[in-house]
RNA sequence: GGGCUCGUGGCUUAGUCAGGAUAAAGCACCGGCCUUCUAAGCCGGGGAUCGCGGGUUCGAAUCCCGCCGGGUCCGCCA
């Protein structure tokens, strides 16, 4: 319902802007703790015409006709000093709640747009670890935003099958063997890690693993055999441990493939008449403007690399989306800038965006899968839900075992998600396991409890036979928890909105908190079932209308939420 | 060395892109609240030279310049 607001809002400014002769670029509005909407707009236009703002303000607010009740969602308007105040009626309090009940917390259109969102791609020589958990976390999140806003949204999990840590990997396999007791993506890393020792320790092993390149490349049956086996069973143990966080991929795409179908050497090939190129042997380096490095694209083998395999993969997907997404560590930045110059080249019409996030390390450095210095994805989620369980046990003892194993899962696993998602990417984070086990006093149990209080009630409720009705007098709910609860509720669709638009998360999260944190409030001032008939029925639909945003927003940030806990 | 990035109460952060209302939260700390719908809750309190130094502006956490500190990239690795 905000959103609806806020186009109001800017409807009625834009016209007193303009019947006051105020020329302007935007309208500078936000939200604001002193109104429900704010315009600082008489600020940028002192300067212009050499008056005070607050004088200009004024002088707005005098030109702002708000239509009649029945037809707008605006109460008041109120120059407060240099500020324009917009206000919310009751009808807005009462339409918020109505468009809830009826099922639309969001106010969204269904649009054309299919974006592919490439997140998670770890390499296949191992589990997942925290670094990579971001990532997924990332990735996932903001495919739920974006498809919660609206957009056709597929996700690709590339696998990076052709790179020298993978033949490590196979090499190990076939040396070593694989333990099939573990789980699949842990028996490849024990052999990956293995491989690697004996390969710093003894460098003859180097061309065994350079040779089981070059014939992986050329597409030798037996090696690729070799290759499909160990990658396989990797991946089987990736997605068991994404299946465990809530996330699950559309596709899952192998580089190999762009080299066997010949796009790689196309690519090159079109480089080679469109680029400004270096050679150097066989090498060939591609000069890229503005950017000092030059980009290799081919060995001196003749062998493809990374970056030009994933110039086919983009360009490919290209082909398939109007706006593709990649998440990428804070290190893949200059290869991704380097990769869009390139697609520029190419002649590419949709280029690939990036939402870059820092990296995660260890109090003891950072990780590093090859020296076996991490925290599986699959051991943090063992941990988070062990400790999750002496939580649910301590406070419920009357539950089933199943039951509150049912909890602890959903309770950890969320504290983990929200925990990813609640600070901004870019900034670095030393992940402290203690402090992530400390589930008590974490983001996601407390947007949780909130949803289960609001399901107790209605439980409660249903067992007494009360029902929550068809239609209430919502205008009795204007005590200063209501509103404020209600207010919250109408800018869920606002909040999405804003992250789909910046790719940003963490607002999503801080929203869930703090709607909860209201919905608590509210909980503590007013009583549900012991209030009057009719403030009670009224009551029961805001409790019905908050458990419901709360379930979305928990939903779009990929936590699940309990009916009690 | 060059590029990118982060630096905000004891700790973790929001706010920085588009400069404006007393710098906003969580955790920790101190003090209150369970005969009423789940206390994983609520109420109150203390605690910040917004890394440092200049500059622009009526106004700077926010913009510009310099410096300091952390991270990261600068492979014929991925």
């Amino acid at each position: 319902m905000f959103l609806q607001f806020k186009r109001e809002v800017e409807h009625v400014l834009k016209a007193a802007l303009d019947k006051a002769s105020y020329e302007h670029r935007a309208l500078e509005l936000e939200t604001s703790e002193h109104a429900d909407i704010t315009s600082r707009i008489a600020f940028s236009l002192a300067a212009r015409y050499r008056k005070p703002p607050a004088v200009i303000a004024d002088d707005i607010v005098r030109n702002i006709s708000i239509p009649p009740a029945n037809r707008t969602l605006i109460s008041e308007v109120a120059a407060m000093g240099p500020y324009i105040n917009f206000y919310v009626s009751d009808s807005f309090l009462n339409a918020t709640l109505e468009r809830i009940k009826a099922g639309n917390t969001v106010d969204v259109d269904k649009r054309d747009t299919k974006i592919i969102i490439e997140h998670t791609s770890a390499n296949p020589d191992g589990p997942l670890h925290i670094g990579h958990l971001r990532n997924a976390i990332i990735g996932d999140t903001l495919a739920r935003v974006l498809k919660r806003s609206g957009y056709r949204v597929e996700t690709q999990y590339y696998v990076n099958d052709m790179g020298r840590q993978v033949a490590v990997a196979v090499w190990g396999v076939s040396r070593f063997g694989l333990n099939t007791d573990k789980k699949g993506d842990h028996a490849v890393a024990d052999a990956y890690i293995a491989a690697n020792r004996m390969l710093e320790s003894d460098a003859t092993y180097q061309s065994e693993v350079e040779a089981l390149m070059k014939r992986y490349e050329t597409g030798d049956e037996a090696v690729m055999k070799r290759y499909e086996e160990a990658v396989q069973r990797c991946l089987a143990g990736i997605k068991a441990s994404l299946h465990r966080l809530n996330i699950k991929h559309d596709l899952f795409v192998f580089e190999s493939r762009f080299v066997r179908t010949g796009d790689v050497a196309r690519i090159i090939e079109e480089l080679k008449r469109k680029g400004e190129l270096k050679y150097e042997g066989s090498a060939i380096m591609l000069q890229l403007e503005g950017i000092d490095k030059e980009l290799v694209i081919q060995r001196r083998d003749g062998t493809s690399l990374y970056t030009t395999r994933d110039l086919a993969y983009h360009r490919w997907k290209s082909a398939r989306c109007d706006r593709m997404i990649d998440v990428f560590g804070k290190d893949h930045e200059l290869v991704s800038q380097q990769l869009r110059k390139a697609l520029i080249l190419l002649g590419v019409k949709v280029l690939p965006e990036f939402v870059i996030f820092e990296f995660v390390s260890l109090p003891s450095g950072s990780l590093s899968t090859r020296a076996g210095r991490y925290i599986s994805a699959d051991e943090l989620m063992d941990k988070i839900e062990e400790r999750a369980y002496e939580e649910v046990d301590k406070r419920r003892s009357d539950l089933s075992e199943d039951k509150k194993r049912e909890i602890a899962r959903i309770v950890g696993i969320g504290a983990l998600r929200y925990d990813m998602v609640k600070v901004s990417p870019e900034k670095h984070m030393i992940f402290d396991l203690e402090e992530a086990l400390d589930i008590e006093k974490k983001g996601a149990p407390f947007v949780q409890y909130a949803h289960a209080r609001a399901c107790s009630i209605l439980r409660v409720a249903r067992d007494e036979g009360i029902t929550v009705p068809e239609s209430a007098d919502l205008s009795l709910l204007r005590a200063d928890s209501e509103v404020a609860l209600i207010k919250k509720l109408s800018t869920f669709e606002y909040v999405l909105e804003n992250a789909a638009r910046e790719l940003k998360l963490h607002p999503v999260a801080r929203y869930a908190r703090e709607l909860a944190e209201l919905f608590n409030i509210f909980y503590k001032n007013c009583p549900v079932l012991n209030a009057d008939e009719e403030l009670r029925a009224a009551r029961l639909v805001l409790v019905e209308c908050t458990m419901r945003v709360l379930h979305d927003v928990l939903s779009v940030l990929g936590i699940e939420a309990p009916e009690e806990m």
